[in-house]
DNA sequence: GAAGTGTGTGTAAACGATTACAGCGACAGA
DNA sequence: TCTGTCGCTGTAATCGTTTACACACACTTC
């Protein structure tokens, strides 16, 4: 179906070997054949086929990136994060998005050998033994915001745990004493992560009894329907902390159409700073995740492995957050929520 | 480096053939051959190479999807949408996104050759002609909201002209006469679709002197930009339909900022309704896109493409936008705005 | 017992590229 | 004239699979 450099060589009455070199720049060829060769190629719409040649170069200059079943911006931002830095490199990217079904994503890991020269994985289901299992010895894989376990590859992460801290600090800083969280899925790692830090911070301040555990799952619908479960607290929090924004949304959205202010009666925070999060009223204060960064590095960190062969040693790495302090918690000069009563509002 | 299929042959005492057999279940084997071959494989960690397979067999199962330079939540629910599909089929996503030079776009293309079975375009960069001269002759192809041109290629767009429309309709029926356009980027297929809606339906309200353009690009930023310059205007419009919901989201922003009270005091509405639309405050009216139909139907028409082989007629589809009315552009029913001043706010 | 019918297995030729190696002029130096 | 070098080009092996074909053997069936 398709031209081939056989058909091409023909045309240009040379041999394959001659066209392989013109179109790869490699070996002297006289000027007169290469020009040749060229017109030959366009001519006939040649286009080298990828697969044949990464057989035997045995490089495929692609990148494959795992992805969970959790879509949404946060995955767009990383996978741009991921391109940007991967075509700046000269690589491509082949994504796939893996199912919860754990054989599914054994397929998936299988699929890649031949056709990647490295993994990026972003999925916390798949285990490290998964991947060790299905793919050839040595093979370069960026493990992202996974379970790390011990440490048989590359992996990155975010200090999901520290951002926690700061914002349930950033809180109390504020005078509240009766934080909610609202979590994340519980098989998420990144979640559980912000979960511990929510709990060690709260324990810090040494009334843990003040604790309270929302169930959520990161979408906004959990966000909103987590406000009913809030207004009928006997003794209600006074802030609600989402483990991320989307949820945080939901619930400013929740309150508000149950005309409970925001940050007057409730104060809300989230977790990742989606550039929507200040966009939305009160603007969302939140923890930044450089999440396009986040990509990039790990992007970074794969192609330095896999230029590097496999004598590199095990590389792993935590990228800070930081506290992005808006109006959904009040100010700290005068919150008139501290002027309502402590046990109820709306 | 990695396990070959010959050395699983060596290691369960068969030829290379009877191997290939057993993995992939064709032709008659002994059951106790099978047996030891599978076991052989496993403990070697044999993991078939993709693009050897695909050499020989030319087909690699994975479909290419070509992206803009754009993202955000639009393209990460579109992909999540051709991935389901594809997944469903039996089909992996080789994910690349295209930079603004055209050089680049067509290096692209071309690396997409011997590694996908077609090709997904959702960029409207790429110019059809580029597509023709890079890839080879009867390649698959599913053009997504593309300027379409003569029609060589499969095609697949949204009825962004009809949304528009309707979305000025039905403005004008709760009473609006004067309604500003927050305009998308000049280039962009989609944005200049919405905008020749709204000129089609202003016109044919038969006051085309109420008709206000107003540039974008969008981002939320521009959104929140645009309202300086709308209420620097000696005639405000009473309401704004911006082009996508994110530039909605910053014109909600800015105005609430400025005390400016939507929809009281002006109208607002979006496009594409992304998932967050309903959350702000006030939920957004907006013109539902669907995002993720519109990716499976992409998926599907080009897996209906490659299976049907090169004989196959073209086949364009537009599907439908719907309108969702919330409350950001008022109710029908006695909005408050109708007693505002014809000509300012705020 | 010869011929036919399965079953199970191996041999070797593809697929489309890259590249080591060899060959062939031409030309320079001895 | 012989030899060595250099520039250009072709031959053929190679990458890791799949699969058409052939072959060997064990059964039936006449």
């Amino acid at each position: 179906m398709s031209v081939t450099i056989r058909e091409v060589a023909r045309e240009a009455l040379v041999s394959v070997a001659t066209v392989s070199r013109v179109l790869n720049g490699k070996g002297p060829v006289h000027a007169d054949t290469a020009k040749r060769i060229r017109k030959a190629a366009k001519r006939l719409h040649y286009v080298p086929h990828g697969g044949a040649r990464s057989l035997i170069t045995r490089r495929t200059t692609t990148l494959g990136v795992l992805l969970p079943e959790l879509y949404g911006e946060f995955f767009s931002e990383l996978i741009r994060g991921i391109d940007v830095c991967a075509r700046r490199k000269g690589y491509h990217l082949l994504v796939s998005s893996s199912h919860s079904d754990r054989a599914e994503s054994e397929e998936m890991v299988r699929a890649m050998r031949g056709r990647v020269d490295g993994l990026i994985v972003l999925s916390p289901d798949v285990r490290p033994h998964t991947l060790k299992a299905n793919l050839p010895e040595h093979f370069p894989v960026v493990l992202v915001n996974t379970a790390g376990g011990p440490g048989a590859f590359d992996s990155l992460a975010v200090d999901n745990f520290g951002g926690a801290v700061e914002m349930v600090r950033h809180m109390v800083g504020l005078g509240h004493r009766r934080i909610a969280f609202l979590q994340g899925p519980a098989a998420n790692r990144d979640a559980s992560e912000r979960l511990r830090g929510y709990r060690d911070a709260i324990g810090e301040q040494g009334h843990a009894e003040d604790a309270v555990e929302i169930a959520g799952d990161f979408r906004e619908e959990s966000g909103y329907e987590a406000c009913g479960r809030i207004l009928s607290m006997k003794r209600r929090p006074s802030a609600v902390f989402a483990a991320n924004d989307s949820m945080a949304i939901g619930l400013l959205c929740g309150f508000q159409e149950k005309g409970v202010r925001v940050p007057q009666d409730v104060a809300i925070a989230g977790f990742d700073d989606i550039p929507i999060a200040r966009y939305v009223t009160p603007p969302l204060t939140s923890v930044r995740v450089p999440i396009a960064e986040l990509g990039a590095r790990a992007a970074d960190l794969l192609v330095a492995g896999l230029e590097a062969g496999p004598g590199r040693r095990r590389h792993r790495e935590t990228l800070p957050t930081r506290l992005v302090v808006r109006s959904s918690c009040g100010e700290s000069d005068g919150p008139s929520w501290r002027s309502a009563s402590g046990t109820g509002y709306g």
